[in-house]
DNA sequence: CGTCTTGCCTATTGATATATAGATAGTCAT
DNA sequence: ATGACTATCTATATATCAATAGGCAAGACG
């Protein structure tokens, strides 16, 4: 059994990718889990402090998951379909990237948890970077912007249209060069 | 002077882009416009009347800004480049894109509005579609999707780290064969 | 044993949300 | 100028929100 606090930070991940970090309360996640909402006040005393820790768990996760995708695959173009992959991933479940979300929520999170959000896409970047580096490409700069970019972008037309070729198709030019 | 309904439309349209469609109430919108909520009730029964109007309003908007771009620029390739000064004005003022922010909160708002979200980017992919048809390129259909994700994705990026270049560093590769 | 901590509960607060009802003043057409 | 419509108001209903206070049971640890 994974204990309250895991339910609660699972729950309020997907909520916020399905309507936004706004769209979802405490009531939704008390009755979903079966608690009540003060046990919810008790693991996360302000809803800002849930925002925080769903950011800063999701940025864990991920530089383990980049360190799985560079174990997992020889080649820096193999890494980066397993990034597609596992946007696919968020798609097949209808929903958006969670950072995306409060990234695009910008003006109405606190700056704390915009600073977090900041950091993910900077972690992202970073990656995707190294990897257009280590496969030779030029301006991996501006390949690494255009990955991450389109990779967002078409996660949110894609769920919306419920094509899921539409995230193969936008970044096909950024396989092959 | 404008009229009230436009005054709430056009507040409302800014506040979605900036917070979220979730992240305002008519409460805001009334003491900022300096009338009473039941005042915008009378316009706007629902919130969710007001989002159907606010999609449709900027749907009318497009179609008449496609066809200026048109006018206004001999080739495709400066039609392009309208679209995305046009995307770079919204990063002016650190908004996102409001069909974008719906898209993103999907699971919140109405079938309704969904739809007329999806409706919305079917008239802007088919725009773009058309231009690079113009142009000439091949896999306008692919060209097409990944400029429309990529222009979505960037501002997303661009307006998080507050960097314009993004914009264009990621769209780079659409302007140029 | 007894004290402290954890994790959840019941109950409630104060603020805020969307939405409705009914009144009022102004506008406009016939 | 009578009647219908527009636009707004006050007031209120109803619901929901995040957040707090205080208590209770189970286990940890001296």
């Amino acid at each position: 059994m994974t204990d309250t606090k895991t339910k609660i930070l699972d729950l309020a991940e997907s909520l916020t990718q399905t309507r936004g970090f706004n769209g979802f309360s405490y009531i939704d996640l008390a009755n979903e889990i079966g608690i009540k909402t003060a046990s919810i006040h008790y693991h996360f005393k302000l809803k800002d402090d849930l925002a925080a820790a769903l950011v800063e768990r999701l940025r864990e996760q991920h530089a383990l998951g980049f360190a799985a995708m560079e174990a997992a695959n020889e080649t820096p173009e193999g890494r980066l379909q397993a990034a597609i992959d596992y946007f696919k991933g968020y798609l097949a479940k209808e929903e958006f990237c969670m950072c995306g979300m409060m990234a695009a929520e910008l003006q109405s999170v606190s700056p704390r948890v915009a600073s977090l959000v900041k950091a993910y896409f900077r972690d992202f970047e970073a990656w995707l970077y190294k990897q257009f580096e280590l496969a030779g490409r030029e301006n991996a700069d501006e390949l690494a912007i255009g990955f991450l970019s389109t990779l967002e972008g078409s996660l949110l037309i894609a769920r919306l249209t419920g094509d899921a070729d539409v995230i193969s198709k936008a970044l096909k030019g950024y396989l092959k060069e």
